[in-house]
Parts: C-alpha cells; structure tokens; sequence
DNA sequence: TTGTAAGCGTTATCAA
DNA sequence: TTGATAACGCTTACAA
C-alpha cells in the first residue's frame, strides 16, 4: 500500500520541464511530439513511477474504457455451468490486448435499479449480456443505455428494435448429430431436451425434429431434461421405459449426456454398441472422465470472443458487419458414438 | 443508447432551486439536511432521473468503489474449475449489498505491466487474488500496491511479510474422511493425491498420512493425480495395480474421484461395499451425477464471502479480527462412503 | 442547515 | 510543436 500519494501529470511535466500538455499528449502517443520532448517525458514519467489516473481520464475524456459484463440473476446457475465460464474466458481473451477492462455485474433482483444506475452513471463503455434465458426483459432495456451485446439471441422476445447479438448454429448442431446416428444405421433415435424455457433447448429439439421428419423416422422419442446430470438420468430412464428398443439419443448437452450414460449402464446398455450418444455443447464435461463423449461443439469462448470484439467494433464506431453473427458448430466424434 | 448529455448534480441542483452541495449531500445520505429540502432534491432527481458520475465521484473523493479480482495467467484451468466459480459466487455475493464493484483482471503475460498500471491507476481500491499454484510471485507484489487479499495461503513463499489471507483447512478435512473410512472399517486405505505443486494437494496428503500413522496403518498406497478426472482414473488404475486389496481410497478432489468411479467400476469392484470412496471440495461433479459423492465439503463460495469481507474491513480502516481466516472444512455422507 | 469555492488529475481547445 | 486555460462532475472544507 502506498503511503505517498502517487506521481501526477503535472509532478511529471515538472519534473521533464514541460507543460502538462504535453506530457499528456505523449501519455497518448500524439505523433506531433518532437522525439526529443518525448525521451525526456518519457525518462521523467520512468523515474517517478507515473501512471496516469483513470477517474481523471474518464472525467476529462467521457470514456470509461470498461465494459460491464451482466449476468443473469440466476448465480447459482451460470456459475456452475462451463458454458458461461468459456464464454466469460472468451471475452477476457478479446479484451487482453486493448486497454478496456470488464466489470463484473452480477444483476440484482433489483436489476432496475443498481445496474441501471450503474450503467447509467457513465462507469462502462458498453455491456455484454450473458444470458439463457428467455424473459430476461430487464435486460434488454439496457440496451438503451450503452451500446450492448447480447450472448444468444434476445428477440425471441417481443416488441424489440434491431439488437445486437452473437448466437450459435443451435439448429444446424443439433442436426448434424441426428444425421450421424442416422449415418450409423440407428432408427430408434430419442433425445433429451434442455429446459425449455431456454431458446438453445428449443433450437436443438427443433433441428432433431427436422432431420427425423426428413428421414422419416418416428419423433416421438422426446424426454426433457433440465441440462443438469440428474435431469439426464431421469430423462433417460423415462425414454427408456418408454422405448426399450432405443438404439440411439441426441442429448441436449453434456452434463445431461453424462447422466444418461450412468442410466443406460444401470440398465445394461452398452455405449454405444447398444445405444449410441451424443451430447451438446463439448464443454468440460465432455472429456473429463471416461468414456469421452461425442458431442455438438459450440465453441463457448468463441463466442465470447465474438461478443467482445462486435462490441469493440461498436464503440470504435466502426459499425460491425452485421447485427448478428451466428457461429458454426460441429460434430466432434468420440467414444459414445 | 441516449443521445441528449446525462443530467449532472448542476442541473439537479437548479431544478430544485438549491446549491451543487445540498444536492451532492442528499445524494449521500447527509444527516443534516433538512427533510423539505430532502424531499424536493429527490423529487428533482428522480424527474430529471440523474444517476451520478462515478469518474467524478471517484475524482473528488479519492475512492473508486471497485475491487479487482486478480486471476491467474493460467485462464484454462481457473475457467474449467467449479472451484474458482464458486469462489467469484462468494465474492460477488458479499459484494452485492454494497456500492463495490468487481473488475475482472486475468492477469496477462505480464503482469508487471498492465495489472500494475492498473492497479497503480487509482482504478480500484483493493484486489482479491484467487490462485492456487505456488510462483505466482508477481502477484505478491501487487500487495503493495493496494489492500488485498489472498484465496490460498501465499505465505508459503519466502521473503513474504504479512499478508491478509483465507484459506481452507485441507488438513483437517483429510483427516476428517480418512477417520471416516477407518471407522467404516476399512483398513486398506489408498489415496489419489491433486496437483503437488499446489499447496491444497500437499496439505490434504499430509491430512491422510496423519491419521494413517495414528491409526498405525500403512500409508504408502499413494498415487499422484493431477486433479481431473481421467488423471483421477489413471492414478486409481495405478492403485489397484499396486494395492488389488485396497477397500477404500480418499481422493483429493471431486472430479479425480469420479474418474477413480469409473475406473473402479470397470475393474468389477462395487462401490461402496468392495471399496468406498470420499473425494474432496463438495464441487458441482459431487452431485450432478449418480452416484452422489460423499466427499469433504469446502465451502468454497464461503471463502470468496469471506475473502470479500475481509477487503471491505480493510477498505473501510476497520481491522480484520486477523490476518488469516482458516474456514472449517466439514464431512459430507453421501452414497459411496 | 445551506451555500461558496477550491480542488481532484486529466483531456481538449485555442493561441502562440 | 508547445503552452495556457478551460472544462469534466463531484466532494468537501470553510463560511454564513
């Protein structure tokens, strides 16, 4: 902890014998600085440990350099999800290399007040919404604040403007899955959904539906889950009791796969011999323990990424290519199918 | 995104018909302000709904209101721990009724240069570290920049001075489930040991080698994992290698011991009636999937709360009761011991 | 109880 | 290329 008060830009004009002008302007590389001045500022700033103040920064330059990363008021939820933690590791990787920090906003029950009031106090730049589920109505409504992003896409919900938003191939993911236990000779295919009150749960039953319907294959085989591991094993039980003849499920996401893997082999499936599977997601789960899950890979950090930079791009008022971006994923290919 | 400049104390103070200070007291919880006065000031505020500027506020008042939380350069491993998740929960969960903020910091390559100059910014009032690894030496110096507070004890590093600091008692809680395991009735008792060059993975070896020797058992079914899961297998292969007796094995952690499940499961051994398990940390993996872990509980978001608590104490000059807090680890009985 | 006025440490606008 | 000199929006003695 320092004692005394720390170096300011007029000790470091100072101390450099010029004005505090200039000491700014070479604090913030402006060219027209002869390279003389700016050796000199430089030693000065070097010797007396300077580092600019922020406050004073964001006070004189209406830029906060920080961008508020608001996560649902769901904690237990989004902590315990991979999902969140690759998506909140993507974005810290955009940032890195530029000067913008992010500031955590867990929003309160009272999102209308804390967060707006400190979305509204000019303390970030912009936000990145992080967010599954539907109705998080609240949140939107900050949009109107500060330039924002949102993670998955929120105009499912009704009465929205253009927003801006990065979400992944839900569909095409789920499809590809399907395909491959169809590839695999199987035709007693079932899944296990997410929580519907989720759009990726909805988009993932809707690109199984399709493919079985393409197929011409019975759909029936629906068992919904709540993306947890135990949700899975129940599921999973229930499609079993169901059809017993199940040759194959496309589960949801991993951590549901990794529960029904434990039903099916109570039950004396083998994986997959028997039963083929395939999850979503390929987080952690996926390959943490044996056997290694064949699973949809949403690339979760790059979609972090993609927020932050499409946010990046906003503030810089470079207007970003498109209002959305919707990123591929693919079918990785294991163990269990 | 608003277009017309956002309302200032200025502007709150003419439309109330009183001075820049009344307005800036009101909006501070000042005692002596007359109710009336009280009363037309809100009311201004709330039509002209002003939010105050945090740069400024932080300018004048020398306080920032905002706490780093330092994250070591290790990103993978930090985003793939439910551990670490559990303890930003805390953290931010202690946060949360206060006017702190959190600001992520992923300590970069080189921490010395922008986290200092962060740091050094006047930006944040205290920091939080959160590493668990021995080394992270750059981020010691940090300390003496501003308050902060440790998750881990980092004074097993030399040439520390007084560092404030919370920790878990991972000896005790060794101890906790290897007694458990001998009053069960075991007596060959393996273990799978985390990481070594962390301290929790030496601590908590240490726990099981203490009982063992009181016990007057043999200690040297040992197998060092690296606390994922397939390490976790591949160490209780190890084991069994070794030991085929073996009756119970304590795991230093959740998801080693789900990969020691497995293995355990494939070498035909029942679990708990063959050989019981008890893992460590009390993590998401104890619990997503059956069969439920016994496993000794960290509160792991305890420690975030108490990590967070311990700052604000600092920050607000009052003295924490100590420099070190030692959170209690408890058994938790579940299906597989 | 309320107001005046002097900062807080930068950036930005002019001149020079 | 450099230097005065205003802002920026708020807090805080010090007066009244």
């Amino acid at each position: 902890m320092t004692s005394t008060a720390p170096p300011t830009l007029e000790m470091v004009a100072a101390a450099a014998g010029v004005s505090r002008a200039t000491v700014s302007r070479v604090v913030n590389g402006s060219p027209k600085v002869s390279p003389h001045v700016v050796d000199a500022v430089n030693k000065a700033i070097v010797r007396l440990n300077y580092v600019p103040n922020r406050a004073a920064r964001t006070l004189a330059s209406r830029q906060a350099m920080a961008i508020a990363l608001l996560i649902p008021e769901d904690i237990g939820r989004f902590y315990s999800d991979p999902y969140f933690a690759s998506v909140v590791k993507g974005i810290t990787q955009r940032l890195e290399p530029t000067d913008y920090v992010l500031n955590l906003l867990v929003s309160s029950s009272d999102p209308r007040h804390k967060t707006r009031r400190y979305l509204g106090g000019g303390t970030v730049d912009g936000a990145l919404v992080v967010s599954h589920h539907a109705g998080d109505r609240d949140l939107i409504v900050l949009s109107d604040i500060v330039p924002t992003v949102f993670g998955g896409d929120p105009t499912t919900m009704l009465g929205l403007r253009e927003r801006y938003y990065v979400d992944v191939d839900n569909v095409g993911g789920a499809q590809q899955a399907t395909r491959h236990l169809i590839r695999l000779g199987r035709r007693r295919i079932g899944t296990v959904t997410g929580a519907m009150d989720m759009h990726a749960a909805a988009h993932r039953l809707t690109g199984w539906r399709q493919v079985m319907a393409e197929a011409g294959l019975d759909d029936s085989a629906v068992a919904h889950g709540d993306f947890t591991g135990y949700g899975g094993a129940a599921a999973m039980r229930e499609l079993l009791a169901r059809r017993p003849d199940l040759d194959a499920v496309f589960v949801a996401n991993d951590l549901m796969a990794r529960g029904a893997l434990i039903t099916l082999g109570a039950a004396g499936r083998r994986v997959p011999t028997d039963v083929a599977v395939v999850g979503f997601d390929d987080s952690f789960a996926a390959t943490n323990e044996p056997p290694a899950l064949t699973t949809v890979r949403q690339a979760a950090d790059e979609m972090g990424w993609a927020m932050a930079d499409m946010l990046l791009d906003l503030l810089a008022d470079r207007n970003p290519q498109s209002r959305t971006r919707i990123l591929p994923t693919t079918l990785v290919l294991r163990e269990t199918a």
